[in-house]
DNA sequence: CTGGATTTAAATGTCAAACAATTAATGTCT
DNA sequence: AGACATTAATTGTTTGACATTTAAATCCAG
């Protein structure tokens, strides 16, 4: 993070945004150390405070920094945890799938063959939590006057749970963005109780193979729902064609 | 993005970037539209123009936003392009390992995984490109005086060919940063003349399996390159574990 | 009337100096 | 020794100004 000259044809605050990070990826800023105060970074780097404050904000919003007020306070290198990583991954995803016109049956092939990635670890690894986790969203699912919406979230939680058992952080980590950020357009499906018993009993052979540690059945069950998901995303698609239609040739 | 009232209690400009977010992300704002100049936001916002530019600054950390000077110029929304996120998710992903002492096993296994996941969809659609990449890198491989660092970009540059010849860009966006993010473990490992010589025959029999369709030969190439590189990986621990122990006990 | 040069206006980028709010350390009095 | 006030350091915010960039408006000559 040393003083070198700044350019002047491109913005301050941006380059010193790049050298502070460029010194926390490089290790030479460890975890929870302090940054200089804001006036002696504008001292340092020649600029003034409230350029030296934008640059800040630049990486407070990566999390890569957090500040304190105070006497003692200042600005600290954060330690980027699991969790802030998975936040910024499903804002991020969430975003792409919104601003990008994914469709559904792409997003749904990369969700689902991710997710058959950690079948064989889940299978082996599985634990008592995950398991108990799985049963008690099925439950959740199963109850009649359930929401669309917190059926979808419900089974965002089951998958979570499925994930979450093949015990590898880091597979959690990346999987976080394809499960959550698939909820926005699985939001858009309006379940019939029919569709809903389906998906049920797909869980529910998921959650069995898991048990019995099977990890054929596991990835088997995981095919069959993203069929069956499918299926359910063409009708949506047939649906809304079907409605533009009507508004074309005019109503009844 | 209302003159909603703001909480005293918190920063102002965490909470007006949060509103622009919410904007953004709800589809209030849709992408290239201009958000208003930072003095009608600071009138709108009842604070002064710093604030609202530190606010900005963090969307545009976040690629939600870019600005243009001059007379038509200000904020405007971006579309999240996919190139974008990949950079985003590789330096979070690379953050992420560097900051929580992942071991070199769980990030391999993880990656591993993913890449399995990707064979099928690889192995039914990959293209004409996508084989020539992998000769491409293949050959390069191969060559003797290349550096270690060049081996390991290489072998980035592969496998990254791989995930691409899936045709879903989705995946090929979650998996950069699995892909990437491994790279700076692996420049760990040293390279031997052999192990070179080991995992170009499996690159081989991967690009092979990839061109005959053979989603099971592709898989287990794969399997096979996990299990190597595990073993590479517990080379550079027990080579790390004597010379600590030389050190405690003193070196001759 | 046209085309190029000039001016103008609007916007972001930057700076300077100050005040407010917060927080830990320090000092003081009982 | 302990409770309480003081102080100093630091971030958060405001005001006002100037610099720079850029596109549009204007003007003037041919």
């Amino acid at each position: 993070m040393k003083p070198e000259p700044l350019d002047p044809e491109r913005e301050y605050s941006v380059q010193i945004a790049a050298a502070i990070r460029a010194a926390i990826v490089s290790g030479d800023l460890i975890s929870d150390s302090r940054l200089p105060s804001e006036a002696e970074l504008s001292e340092q780097f020649g600029v003034s405070r409230p350029t030296v404050r934008e640059a800040l904000k630049r990486l407070a919003a990566q999390n890569l920094i957090r500040t304190q007020r105070g006497a003692t306070g200042g600005a600290f290198v954060n330690r980027l945890t699991f969790q802030d990583a998975y936040d910024q991954q499903i804002t991020t995803s969430t975003l792409l799938l919104s601003m990008n016109a994914i469709d559904f049956d792409t997003a749904c092939e990369a969700r689902y063959a991710l997710e058959r990635a950690c079948a064989p670890l889940a299978a082996a690894r599985r634990q008592a939590e995950h398991l108990a986790a799985m049963r008690s969203e099925l439950k959740l699912q199963s109850r009649p006057g359930l929401t669309d919406e917190a059926f979808c979230a419900s089974d965002v939680a089951f998958h979570r749970a499925l994930v979450d058992a093949a015990g590898n952080p880091v597979l959690s980590y990346q999987l976080a963005g394809a499960v959550e950020a698939m909820q926005p357009l699985m939001n858009m499906i309006t379940f019939t109780a029919r569709s809903r018993k389906r998906i049920c009993d797909l869980h529910e052979a998921i959650a069995d193979g898991l048990e019995a540690k099977d990890a054929a059945a596991v990835e088997a069950g995981l095919g069959f729902l993203e069929r069956y998901t499918q299926e359910l995303g063409a009708d949506i698609r047939a649906a809304r064609a079907a409605r533009k239609d009507d508004h074309q040739h005019g109503r009844p």
